[in-house]
DNA sequence: GATGAATGAGAATTCATTCAT
DNA sequence: GATGAATGAATTCTCATTCAT
């Protein structure tokens, strides 16, 4: 092979990718990204087909990577409160310190050329948290507390957590902590 | 000034642009939305000087809508827990009913083209909440657990349960119970 | 309507798509038609809807204005030899007067932009001549001699004609004359 | 030099370009073309120092390939009706058997990519004609049908005759003969 | 020599906005 | 005021050509 495809340019273009969609949305210029990703303009497209390839494959990168961040160390051993509480402290971690992975996820996932294949992917690579959720909402006689649902509430609350902390962050540690209570009575009562 | 300008074609249009931004988000062209509107591509342009004007009114115009659905016959005089109760029920059930002006709102939260401005004067109509919500936290020594974080609060879990209830509307009863417990175990322990 | 949409300037991007495809082909940039046609480039594209449609419609206007060129005060009742003559002389004649619009109808024809539906058009403008193409051919013992094979004779010979008066345009007189000579004696034997 | 250039490959490439440009035209990619050929887009340039210069080559080889095709078997002692009938079978023949040779050809030939030097080339390639067309127009008194215009009429209705074979193979016998009839009796009178 | 990634100048098309009618 | 044609800057994507490997 005469120049083997870059792992690092490719990077560097998702890397690229997600502050300028964070910072433009997803209308955000190819242009822009390639410069911003120090190659030229041409080199984006031999590394994704389409812009519709990179936003997925930028969306799916994210995700994964904040999935990866959330279960490193998990202690599969512990306590349903001690692992709730080391996903939740992980996801806020992870989130604060990328705000711009997160706004560029969020610009992506409410538009409408991430394809519904990358959700089911980015959703395949969560379902880990079902079972959890699942011994989280055991007790509770609430027909529509599925562990989906409480999954999905561990998110929109952690997501508007960790807003307030990038509002404030002197008050992470209250907010995280006020975030977290939220969460667990809410869902386990 | 023969002809003055028509509420009614201006409220087509913004009619309209919800719809046309819901499907295809902020970048809907106006000729699209004028057409949905029907009226002509100019026309958009002598009710509102630009595109970035139109975005900004349908942002307030919608979340005004649900302001004053969600207030429409509170019970002033009634408890923390009904008074929060009607909250929730008037925001699942306004948000159950529009479903694409919920989905244009988010569109248009996300993007930038909603000045800090209109967020504002959102965040001002949404202001009378906070009362109610400072009496749901009181009693909760958590610091970090403000009447605003709370508000946020209310707000997520009710965008999560209204997502759920779109997905399967029988279960609307179910979900709606679901997450106005957790909503409210999850702030007033 | 406000303004409608101008035929003059129809024409005019016909016109100049005609002189720019006959010098640069069919990937003769839609700029330099627009510019040649003294027109902003995205007014091409109210007036077609695509570069593709702009090039059947070119096609069509030319083959349309050759057609109706060559049937002006045909001799309906004249012989067979002088409604050929009348014919030809009005072919090279028209040939010769558009070297422009030919050279560009040729470009069009050998591209695969032209659609079936185009070309079979333009058969349809030319159906009339196969009657006339029937009686020259009837005497002939020829089976392969097919109307629609004379009528491509026809064609061919023509524009064989057509490029030498166009290098040598002194010699109109002779070539045409040695041409139709060619086609009438191979054709009727 | 270690590993002179392969004329294999260059003959792959030129094959390949013959297909590619008969299905996409001038504007078929050089890269498309290197992979029908099987090698690298790079390799393409060092067979050939441009785009414009594969053409050139494409166009010269196939002309050259179709006057090799015709003067095989030359009976240059029989008659000047055997002889032209020599030259007209081989060259139908030529044209039925390479369908894709002959439609890159006369996409070539109508671009302007192809310069006057080639085209002088290939004119001198089937200067030889010239001579048996001086005999055929020699007792005709047309002071248009030099022998050069005779040798473009042999090429246009041999053309033309090798389109109505191509869509009605089953007819080729036919046609053929029509087709030479009509030369023969268009040009000798 | 062969390879194919890298480049950046176009090319077709879109679209907010203007303005003649 | 209403209309929609006209505008041209901006956008995504293509492709001949170069050059590091």
């Amino acid at each position: 092979m005469a120049r083997p495809l870059s792992d690092d340019k490719r990077t560097a273009i998702l890397e690229a990718a997600a502050e300028v969609v964070a910072a433009l949305g997803v209308s955000a210029p190819t242009a822009k990204i390639a410069k911003a990703a120090g190659v030229a303009e041409g080199t984006v497209f031999t590394y994704f087909a389409t812009k519709d390839e990179l936003l997925n494959q930028l969306y799916l990168a994210i995700k994964t990577e904040l999935s990866d961040a959330v279960m490193a160390g998990y202690p599969a051993g512990g306590g349903v409160d001690r692992r709730c509480r080391h996903i939740w402290d992980r996801y806020i971690g992870w989130g604060s310190r990328h705000p711009l992975k997160r706004k560029a996820a969020r610009q992506l996932a409410v538009s409408d050329r991430i394809t519904g294949r990358s959700r089911e992917v980015v959703a395949e690579a969560f379902r880990g948290f079902n079972a959890l959720m699942r011994e989280c909402v055991e007790g509770r006689a609430l027909e529509g507390l599925t562990p989906e649902f409480a999954s999905s509430l561990l998110g929109a609350v952690a997501e508007t957590t960790i807003e307030f902390i990038a509002r404030e962050p002197k008050r992470a540690g209250p907010y995280s902590e006020a975030g977290f209570q939220a969460f667990w009575k809410g869902v386990t009562g």
